[in-house]
DNA sequence: TCTGGGGTCCTAGGACCC
DNA sequence: TCTGGGGTCCTAGGACCC
């Protein structure tokens, strides 16, 4: 019997928001769809006596067309037919509508989604139980110790997971098995959909060398630019450049982390559980607002993105000592603020009053389009002295629960 | 009528302490 | 008086990911 090697997963979901669609509106098979914005923006496309419809009670032709779209949003997901225009996900809807107004357009329907992605993960927590979640459409799977992970380098485990999620689900994903998280990210991508790689060690030369450094996991425009402007292209070029050439243009870290990604090392564990670092509420803005014209707006947007964060606390379970906010300007700039108090908290009310001191902090002369909320260096609320939920936290408290 | 929302991690400077 | 460190916390910005 051979020696068991590490053999780590990488599973994505195919297409995951369209695929779901269309389990509920088969009739839109094969047709370009867009996924994007909410339903009330959407239902404003649609003809004012079917507003009130469940969209799949509406027909066909009285689906709602990119055409008919007004004001802001991006797209989530398109088609492959809607990708034959030219429409990518993340772009603009009016840019989308303006390359294929026919297209259908569905609101973002998050809950649906997160149903099926629970459904998916059961499945392969099931079958694997050393699962890290990685969004709503990804995992990542030790293979190494289940029973049959090792078998033709994973391939077996992967065929087992992939049919057993579509019978649940009758949804499709790709999955890329290897010996770490990087490479096996890197394998799902290889053959979608519905593909499954298999990588060994052996493989970097033929398999990974030859690929752009954009499809590494951490190098995104910036970096990937830089290195072009340094004449690299590939992650073989990549992997021929010496450890201080590359600390020497991108900094110890990335520089470190560069060299070995090149050579396909990478030794991050697969984590099952990991607490949150931030909660966060933000808002782009139907139309830019001012400061002093749309006072009373804002204040109203500003209250309720606070309510909301300390509502998403509370029902989650945390605290949170560093309040901050973010807005962006009508050009894009971003700017954020916070401050740090003397308690962990999780009540609208001093949310609101910190993020407030923070807005004072900020130049407010040019219009904004976003607004942001956010309370970090959170604590679990259960983790917190006993007396209360307003409770200071300082060095005085901190001893006394340590003593008892 | 370009460009969402919710996250993580890293860097870098300053304060403050030992 | 001058000269270094190291470590931690806080804050602002930015890259990147899903």
């Amino acid at each position: 019997m051979s020696e068991k090697i590490r053999r780590i997963a990488h599973l994505d979901m195919d297409a995951f928001y369209a695929s779901v669609e269309l389990l509920r509106y088969p009739q839109l098979k094969g047709l370009p769809v867009v996924i994007g914005g909410g339903r009330r923006k959407v239902d404003e496309a649609i003809d004012p006596a079917q507003q009130e419809q469940p969209l799949h009670r509406i027909a066909l032709a009285d689906f709602p067309r990119l055409k008919d779209y007004t004001g802001r949003g991006v797209i989530t997901t398109a088609t492959y037919a809607a990708r034959q225009f030219g429409i990518g996900s993340a772009m603009g809807l009016m840019k989308a509508a303006r390359l294929c107004p026919q297209a259908l357009l569905l609101p973002v329907d998050f809950p649906e989604y997160r149903k099926y992605s629970k459904a998916f993960k059961a499945v392969v927590t099931d079958i694997a139980p050393l699962m890290e979640d990685r969004g709503v459409d990804e995992v990542y799977i030790d293979f190494t110790d289940v029973p049959g992970g090792q078998r033709e380098g994973g391939r077996v485990l992967a065929r087992l997971i992939q049919k057993t999620i579509f019978e649940q689900t009758g949804l499709t994903c790709s999955v890329g098995v290897a010996p770490n998280k990087l490479l096996a990210k890197m394998a799902s991508e290889f053959n979608k959909p519905k593909g499954i790689s298999i990588i060994f060690e052996d493989d970097l030369p033929g398999k990974i060398w030859p690929l752009a450094c954009r499809k590494i996991n951490g190098i995104g425009p910036k970096a990937d630019a830089k290195l072009q402007s340094l004449g690299i292209q590939t992650i073989g070029e990549l992997a021929q450049k010496d450890l201080n050439w590359l600390i020497a243009h991108f900094g110890q870290k990335t520089g470190a982390w560069m060299y070995d990604a090149a050579r396909g090392r990478d030794e991050r564990p697969v984590v099952t559980e990991s607490e949150p670092v931030s909660i966060s509420r933000e808002t782009t803005f139907e139309r830019d607002l001012h400061a002093v014209r749309n006072k009373a707006e804002l204040s109203a947007i500003f209250t309720r993105l606070c309510e909301q964060v300390a509502d998403d606390l509370q029902r989650k379970g945390y605290r949170g000592k560093t309040i901050g906010i973010k807005l962006r300007y009508d050009d894009f700039k971003c700017v954020t603020r916070d401050q740090t108090l003397e308690t962990y908290v999780a009540d609208a009310h001093t949310i609101r009053h910190a993020a407030g001191l923070c807005l004072k902090r900020v130049p407010l002369a040019q219009p904004m389009r976003l607004l942001g909320v956010r309370v970090a260096s959170l604590v679990k609320a259960d983790s917190l002295s006993q007396r209360g939920t307003d409770a200071p936290v300082n060095a005085l408290n901190t001893t006394i629960d340590q003593l008892f």
